[in-house]
DNA sequence: TCTTGACCTAAACTTAGGTTTAGGAATTAT
DNA sequence: ATAATTCCTAAACCTAAGTTTAGGTCAAGA
């Protein structure tokens, strides 16, 4: 009588997520269930705090990639402790940081760059080169030419 | 002796942004330049700031037509005055400083939230609905099912 | 038992924000 | 005058993060 784990439904019901994404995150890399015996997907509990922290993290703005870096450091063999999930989540709390820096940064800047005139972007401190390591969005790709 | 305006090429080399990205972003109507006789684009000095509105924007988060909205309370029959740029700008540090908050919140979360065990993700803070409405990224587009 | 609802896979489709390519036409430099 | 650039359009392609669809299989309730 005791449930032999959580099949793909329950899992979305317990996230949020729909059975489409959870499918696509294992496609990714970022869960690997087992199979009952039709070949249909079993979860274990702590599962849920997996696709949780999945969520959590793009929210702060992580690519699925990166989430899969930072997942890797989560021990192989053994279901993750709460001690485990703390030390990653810090990561968070400084990317989380450098960001609201980042996003700091701008609104000083904002009102002297588009009220200034420099608008020719190329002495911009809006168009510093240390920011540009995170942009939010897509925007274009290539935002300085080479110039070769 | 006196040009008649710049060419695509050279708003791209004042902007660092690419050719085509220029006429993307004419496409998607947050520029409409003039043609000269041979059908060859021809913009004014205005638009150089014009353009760097839309990056500066996309750097605070906005998606092209959001950009787009914004834009459009510029005047329409003359050349934005620094002014009329200063008012929208300000727009921007509004939305700025909501993004910041939102991040500050999740800062404070986070810890909580992994270390807790909570994490079935329908009480979590980080899951708040008022915080649904900005998310970084692109994430699972729909992330609670109606439950209908 | 049988039927309805969940699950399976693979592949095509979606959106945003562009880039690249192909095949010409206009400019500019020599 | 001619060659090398730059520009033109349209359409195809790209990535991320999923969703949708098609064609079957599995499981659970009446």
């Amino acid at each position: 009588m005791m449930k032999r784990g959580l099949s793909i439904g329950d899992l979305a019901v317990r996230t949020g997520l729909s059975v489409s994404a959870i499918r696509f995150y294992e496609k990714k890399g970022l869960i690997s269930p087992d199979r009952n015996a039709g070949n249909q997907r079993r979860y274990e509990g702590s599962d849920i705090r997996r696709l949780s922290f999945i969520l959590i993290a793009q929210q702060i703005g992580l690519s699925i990639d990166q989430i899969k870096d930072t997942m890797s450091e989560l021990p192989e063999g053994r279901t993750p402790t709460k001690s485990d999930w703390s030390k990653i989540s810090k990561r968070f709390r400084n990317t989380l940081d450098e960001r609201i820096a980042l996003m700091q940064r701008m609104r000083e800047n904002i009102d002297g760059c588009i009220g200034c005139g420099c608008l020719s972007l190329k002495a911009c401190q809006l168009y510093n080169p240390d920011d540009k390591a995170y942009r939010l969005g897509m925007g274009p790709r290539y935002i300085i030419s080479d110039e070769r």
